[in-house]
DNA sequence: CCAAAAGTGTTGGTCGTACACCCATGC
DNA sequence: GCATGGGTGTACGACCAACACTTTTGG
């Protein structure tokens, strides 16, 4: 990635909002920037569109340069085009919005880990606010380029799908074998609010079961203190 | 617009989805290509996004030369960015959405009319049909580049968002000075489907009234053969 | 008076929310 | 037994669809 780019030409990129969630928590992957420009900042994975690749496809090669292996669910997010956002000179961004499960993650991805880091993304009352696991914290201007904005455009973006898509099964590491209450967490991650089991399970069947696209397995699940969950299998 | 482009660099174009309602019908703007590629079909306005101008600038540059003197509501659609969208080169498209209100449309766009025309958009079971005055029909195969694939997107798009979100209102006339039946056209015409006024005039008091955004005024409309309606005006 | 468009009222069903309560397991 | 998480039942209110009915205009 070169410093300055040609001066009478237009680029574009990819940027990925990778987001999983851990231990009940929605977080995001962001790293430390190696070079100019914003060289130490943080920012989202990025990376220029070839010439022989669709965004798409760009935002698939990136996701396996930073995390090998896993293969996410990837959807357009939105084309950030101001002039003045970056920099070296004129490069638009089309931003994916990438889901990845937490459970099938941490197989070989130690070298990224440590340039790379997952952010506990937290949004209340229209103030979007990042946390690491040691306790360090980022607001929207703290990123390099536009990428605040990026990620508040893109929080946004997946709380208002959630309920009415089938995005939050994407976090499952196993949609063909999950109990309800793992999706609970997805989704009270996501929103960042507390549910009540009772009504989240019916409003999920409701949605659900009677297509035929959800199915009650007849596994349970043993590990855990309380009653055995029932585990279901979603079709996606 | 050069028929070669520089092969080695990216290409930036913004095209526009021109939608307005006439006479109970939704309408999609697009016009034949006076020059190749693609010469002679049926296209929808696009333009190259300049170095110094934002996507959304171009948008609203090109809509200014298609229909002079309009002030429309401009919305990101989608980025296709497929590699052999163009037979010219490298050419990724910002797809914006243009809602016009019909009525305010008329001034002075003679010349323009001449090279473009508006079609009755209709989809039934996932088919989209675009229909002229004249009776010529259009499948979207017909259009050039993946511009069927661009219309099929946006009236996707405008369909799912129109009970949650005030777009309807921005085909109306004076949004500061309308009838719920004028709504309800708008509604019938974008959905395909006729709604039920009683229900949708408690729907749209319901959503908006109480909130202080939708307010009744003390005028009513004079013309018509029934009983006059009330007039509303919506903060947007 | 009749047609047409505006506007009110009613009824039955579905769905979201709140909450009480039972079930199965680990400790 | 008790805490914990899974799961059922119920009751209330909001909302949506369907439809009967009234109001105000033009012809």
């Amino acid at each position: 990635m070169p410093a300055q780019l040609q001066a009478d030409s237009l680029h574009v990129a990819v940027d990925l909002l990778i987001l999983t969630v851990r231990g009940g928590q929605l977080k995001l992957f962001i790293s430390r920037r190696p070079s100019p420009p914003y060289a130490g900042c943080w920012a989202l994975p990025g990376r220029f569109v070839g010439m022989d690749e669709s965004a798409e496809t760009a935002a698939n090669k990136l996701l396996e340069e930073m995390l090998p292996g896993n293969r996410a669910f990837l959807e357009q997010l939105y084309t950030f085009t101001d002039v003045n956002r970056d920099p070296r000179g004129r490069v638009i961004s089309v931003a994916y919005l990438a889901v990845i499960p937490w459970g099938r993650l941490q197989a070989g991805n130690k070298q990224k880990q440590e340039i790379g880091h997952w952010f506990r993304i937290i949004k209340k009352e229209r103030e979007l606010r990042l946390t690491n696991d040691s306790g360090m914290e980022l607001i929207p201007g703290d990123l390099a380029f536009d990428h605040g904005r990026i990620i508040d455009t893109g929080i946004t973006r997946i709380r208002g799908k959630i309920d009415y898509t089938d995005i939050g099964f994407r976090f499952l590491e196993n949609a063909h074998l999950f109990s309800l209450g793992e999706l609970q967490t997805v989704y009270e991650a996501i929103l960042d609010d507390k549910l009540d089991s009772s009504n989240f399970r019916r409003a999920i069947l409701n949605r659900y079961e009677k297509t035929g696209r959800l199915n009650q397995t007849d596994q349970t699940e043993k590990q855990g203190r309380g009653r055995p969950a029932a585990l279901y299998s979603i079709k996606l």
